[in-house]
DNA sequence: CTGAGGATCCTG
DNA sequence: AGGATCCTCAGC
C-alpha cells in the first residue's frame, strides 16, 4: 500500500500509480485460482515472488496481481485501485489504463527493464488503512482480506466498504 | 466435448 | 437488477 506501479507504454510513455485497494489471496483460499492445483492460467502463481499474474475474466476484462510468497506457495495480491490515474477504480480499470493483458503475465517486475514494475512509497501518516471481505468472491467471504486507503479516489465503491474496519483495531 | 461460472463494469 | 462476452476448468 502506497507503493507506486509503474508501466512504460508501448510508445514509450510511463504511467505510475499509487496503489489504495489489494486484495489477498492466501494458500488454502478458496476464492484464489491456486485452490484446485496449478493450471495453464494460474501456474505463475507457484513460482517465485515479484512476478506478475494477468488473467482474463467475465469475456471482456484483465485482472493485474503480483506473486508474493516463496516458489512453490501459491500467493498473490490482486491490485484494485490506484490513485494518481484517471479512471484506475477497479481491476478492470487498471488493466485498460496500464494496456495489460496476458501478454504482460509471468513477466519480473522487479526490474525497470521489463516495462512493468514497482517504486517504493508508504502510506501517509493521515492516511487509515481499512480491512473488509473482498469483492466478487462467492465462497470464503468471511476473510477481510482486502484492504485500502480510507477516502482515497481510487478505491472501489462497494458494498463491501459498510463492512470496512480499520486494519489497525485488529 | 459440454456447461456453468467467473478476483468486472456499465447502464437503467 | 441485468447484460456484455468468452475463457477456463471440472466433469463426463
Amino acid at each position: 500500500m502506497g507503493c507506486w506501479l509503474c508501466r512504460r507504454l508501448p510508445n514509450g510513455e510511463v504511467r505510475r500509480g499509487r496503489i489504495v485497494e489489494v486484495e489477498a489471496y492466501m494458500v488454502g483460499d478458496p476464492a484464489s485460482h491456486a485452490f484446485r492445483g496449478p493450471t495453464k492460467r494460474n501456474r505463475v502463481m507457484f513460482g517465485p515472488a515479484g512476478v506478475s499474474y494477468i488473467y482474463f475474466t467475465y469475456g471482456m476484462h484483465y485482472c493485474f496481481n503480483i506473486v508474493t510468497e516463496v516458489d512453490g506457495t501459491p500467493t498473490a495480491i490482486l491490485i484494485r485501485g490506484l490513485d494518481n490515474i484517471e479512471n484506475a477504480n477497479g481491476p478492470g480499470r487498471i488493466c485498460k489504463a496500464l494496456e495489460l493483458t496476458t501478454e504482460q503475465s509471468g513477466i519480473d517486475i522487479t526490474t525497470r527493464d521489463s516495462g512493468l514494475w514497482v517504486e517504493h512509497g508508504i502510506p501517509n501518516e493521515d492516511e487509515t488503512i481499512m480491512v473488509s471481505p473482498r469483492i466478487g468472491i462467492s465462497v470464503a467471504r468471511e476473510h477481510f482480506w482486502r484492504f485500502f486507503i480510507n477516502g482515497s479516489p481510487g478505491v472501489t465503491k462497494n458494498a463491501m466498504n459498510k463492512l470496512a474496519r480499520p486494519l489497525d483495531e485488529e
